[in-house]
DNA sequence: CTTACTTCCGTACCTAGGTACGGAGGTATG
DNA sequence: CATACCTCCGTACCTAGGTACGGAAGTAAG
């Protein structure tokens, strides 16, 4: 109980603090800039220490990051957390990005069904005497 | 056969070049730099001029662009058509490209099902008084 | 010849998500 | 107390694929 409240202390560097949070202390300053985390006050002529709560908060984000959210939408997720009215509208953003994402894997099963039919003629057509049907396709109006 | 002829007079000026391709001057001034096109020369005082051959090209860059080539792998697709060895090469990248495809559609489909998932949770978790299962999720280590 | 477009050319700016640098000052270890 | 590392802070740089700007010079129409 006493370690869990130095844990929850400030008494990191913002070095260990990156270290920790498996981000470098440029990314710490730089979500910091983009206001995802907030910067403790520096006390007079010292150095700002942070805690396990702000180590919390880098994994949320990279975990966010992880599902696809960019840094703007994990800035609204952020700020709906700390809000009262969560959950609706955080489902509502996660249904956004599913929409996001299924519209980004049809758009690439269109790729890959063309690039794999251009592949397949391609390497049907042996006779070398004419021009490459990927490179003919690509020219074609 | 005269017409024909014309077309391939370098005879466009580069605004022309540009509306008839779909892309706007800058697009082509970049393109230029970027030695995906080729600048023609400039006559003594005067301004240069391009033909269909130029709009083909903005063309193909295009379609490969559609296919999810890069301009730097365009500049390739383009040097091998411009070589003898061009079949085999350029399958090949074509088969590169349908591999990154095909990774980024996994990876989108794991999102797919998290995403998911998780708003399904939510939305059966209509509970307001206990936090929101997504933002949970993302503070889970 | 004048007016209004265009071209030419270099350079700066944009988004996203960081990375790198440099100098001044704080800190920890021997 | 000296040495070596760390923090702080601002600013510049990076990739990709362009977009925007501004002044000088060319060009086309009336």
């Amino acid at each position: 109980m006493d370690k869990n409240l130095n844990d929850n202390l400030k008494s990191l560097t913002i070095g260990t603090f990156a270290k920790i949070s498996g981000v470098s202390v440029e990314t710490i300053r730089f979500y910091q800039r983009k206001k995802l985390l907030n910067e403790p006050v520096k006390p007079y002529g010292g150095i700002r220490k942070y805690d396990l709560t702000d180590v919390k908060r880098v994994k949320f984000i990279k975990s966010a990051q992880g599902l696809g959210f960019s840094l703007d939408e994990i800035a609204s997720l952020l700020a709906l957390e700390d809000g009262s009215h969560c959950c609706a509208e955080v489902r509502s953003l996660a249904q956004n990005k599913l929409l996001d994402v299924r519209a980004k894997i049809d758009e690439l099963s269109r790729l890959e069904r063309v690039l794999d039919e251009l592949t397949i003629t391609c390497t049907l057509t042996e006779d070398t005497s004419i021009s490459c049907p990927i490179i003919s396709n690509l020219y074609k109006d």
